[in-house]
RNA sequence: CGGGGUGUAGCGCAGCCUGGUAGCGCGCCUGCUUUGGGAGCAGGAUGUCGGAGGUUCGAAUCCUCUCGCCCCGACCA
């Protein structure tokens, strides 16, 4: 491809709304464009390293044994209904009507649809396994888009769905997409763990987060230093600390806090440290339950592992009036004596003594407060969010925190969907059994966006040679000169023969302009053709990754490169 | 949805407080010079100041409403 006659428009500026590195970048090096919020048009740039991932992930889904399909994007209200979502996935999806005002959606994935098919084709546990999968754009109306393509509302998405006669089957099918996505994303040059995670809104029984290793990213994940665990924080355990026989040594006194309302505030305030206090946090859930529940002054109750110990949807934090009605004091002051709401205790609660709670009434607190003697939980359970140097679950090490950016989602479905949906197929004895499934989604934007979080210095970013654009960059410094065009374009011609994938950037430009933007694109090899090099009848090789830089002799130059772009692609 | 911010040329921004016919840098076009890390000089084009209404002799500027976008939170394969 010759840049001149390319469609590549770069920014020397940042654009001011975009806040990542990824997003930043992949404006500048005229990747995407906007089109509305959490909508972008790919440029060709963008479009060829998209292609790049897709075509990693369908080698690799072809490999484990799924096959491609491709479903629509516009889903009839029907399906949803049949599966319960159309009236519980809310407003992230986005609903229309058509002429006849027939309801349809934008699907954001694709069960029901699949799960459609399977029950109308598959008939016999012979045609079994089957996991079928497609590359597509999805939509949904996030809250809050953001970063690019990071967190679009349109997005391209890999997704597949398995079929099994039995659980056994699932999990084998479920191992198969482990092994695939290791790979996929090994390929793509990401840094990542594959987590456990909360199976969230889509239901199941187990589930894998594949995340890749960023400050930017929008999730926590715990992992031990010390074995394999890893887990998303939302679900990451806390092992139980061994309780030890505690005396209370205080006596229970009620001191004046006034407008103490934070823990920070109450701390400080009685002088005690922050581990000294419990809070007693008044939670609704949306079944419309109300409990209380007790967490250390410094620690966050986790959301997920209340709602899963209550089996509730969604939990949230009862307002102001509901509170002040319940505990008789205005937010801030609530405490466990007397209360008449469910008690519950994070595990942590058990081994605390002599400690700091709210006294229900307006400016109070209770100071030498004791378990048993002065109140007791209904239960103790692990509710809070793991933190660094929380003890792993798994084995005497301490967990680390990371950030990362979640670029696929493995899940055991179970048969939540074929049961709803009635698939079924007969099994050896002639008997109808419901099939168990499983689905698997790769975020194929994100991984890309991903790649360049990972990957990218102040100047641009430093594409992995199997996902990006072109492989090789081939600079001619001096188009209007006979003998460096002459250069450039002999070896344009070889490496495209071999079929090497060349920009040639043959533009009538400063040698700074081209050089620039050369790193902002973050082609992996550079070849620069130019007058000075000629003479001594070499050409400049240059790594972006390492910068590197090294001569080549003009008759070596074709097969040097190829043989290097070669092993660079093998990773 | 709550809180905050912002909208002025393709991009980045100033001007707004204190009303008086819209500016800077980059980019773009023309010419000459230049040519190994975003060139120099000269000339040039480009704006319904997000939209609607109001106050005023006069509004980018003040007031009201509205829309878009960004950030924080809540939420989320």
């Amino acid at each position: 491809m010759r840049y001149s006659q390319y469609f590549l428009p770069t920014l020397k500026e940042t654009p001011s709304d975009a806040e990542v590195a990824s997003h930043q970048l992949m404006l500048r090096a005229g990747m995407i464009r906007k089109v509305a919020a959490g909508i972008y048009s790919y440029l060709p740039l963008g479009l060829r390293s998209l292609r790049k991932v897709e075509r990693i992930v369908r080698e690799e889904m072809d490999r484990s044994g799924a096959i491609e399909i491709h479903m629509p994007m516009v889903v009839p209200a029907e399906l949803w209904q049949e599966s319960g979502r159309w009236e519980h996935y809310g407003k992230e999806l986005l609903r229309l009507n058509d002429r006849k005002d027939a309801s349809f959606c934008l699907g954001p994935t694709h069960e029901e649809v699949v799960t459609d098919i399977a029950r109308r084709e598959l008939k016999s546990y012979k045609q079994l396994p089957v996991n079928l999968y497609q590359v597509q754009t999805k939509f949904r109306d996030e809250i809050r888009p953001r970063f690019g393509l990071m967190r679009g509302r349109e997005f391209v998405m890999k997704d597949a769905y398995s079929f099994d006669l039995d659980e056994a089957g699932a999990n084998l099918s479920y191992q198969k997409m482990y092994d695939a996505y290791r790979r996929i994303f090994t390929r793509c040059g990401l840094r990542f763990r594959a987590v456990e995670a909360d199976t969230g809104s889509i239901g199941g029984t187990a589930s894998h987060e594949f995340m890749v290793l960023a400050s930017s990213g929008e999730d926590a994940i715990a992992s031990c230093g010390s074995c394999e665990y890893a887990a998303n924080v939302e679900k990451a355990q806390i092992r139980t600390l061994a309780v030890s026989a505690l005396q209370p040594s205080a006596q229970l006194e009620t001191l004046s806090t006034p407008g103490r309302k934070t823990v920070e505030d109450v701390a400080a305030f009685l002088k005690v440290d922050l581990q000294k206090l419990v809070k007693t946090l008044i939670v609704q859930t949306d079944t419309g339950e109300v409990v209380a529940v007790l967490v250390r002054g410094d620690r966050e109750l986790n959301d997920i592992k209340l709602c899963r110990l209550l089996g509730a949807n969604e939990v949230q934090m009862a307002p102001e009036e509901l509170v002040q009605k319940l505990t008789g004091a205005p937010v801030g002051f609530a405490g466990p004596m007397g209360l008449k709401l469910r008690l519950l205790a994070d595990q942590e609660i058990e081994a605390m003594s002599d400690f700091v709670v709210g006294a229900n009434q307006k400016d109070m607190h209770h100071v030498g407060v004791n378990l048993g003697r002065d109140f007791t939980p209904e239960l103790f359970a692990d509710l809070r969010s793991a933190v660094a140097g929380d003890q792993c679950p798994r084995c005497e090490g301490a967990l680390e925190i990371w950030r990362g950016i979640e670029v696929g989602h493995v899940f055991k479905l179970g048969t939540k969907y074929s049961e709803a949906m009635q698939a079924t197929v007969l099994d050896a004895e002639g008997k109808d059994r419901v099939l168990y499934m499983g689905c698997y989604g790769i975020g194929v934007g994100r991984t890309l966006a991903s790649a360049i979080e990972q990957n990218h210095d102040e100047q641009g970013i430093v594409f992995p040679m199997p996902i990006a654009p072109f492989q090789v960059l081939l600079v001619c410094l001096n188009p209007k000169d006979e003998k460096v065009c002459g250069a450039s374009e002999k070896l344009y011609a070889d490496l495209e023969a071999a079929g090497i994938e060349v920009l040639l950037d043959d533009r009538d430009e400063r040698p700074g302009s081209k050089f620039k933007d050369a790193d902002l694109c973050g082609i992996p090899l550079r070849v620069t053709v130019g007058g000075r090099g000629l003479e001594r009848g070499i050409f400049e090789l240059k790594w972006r990754a390492t910068g590197e830089q090294q001569e080549v002799a003009v008759a070596d130059a074709a097969g040097e490169i190829i043989a290097r772009v070669r092993k660079a692609m093998e990773g």
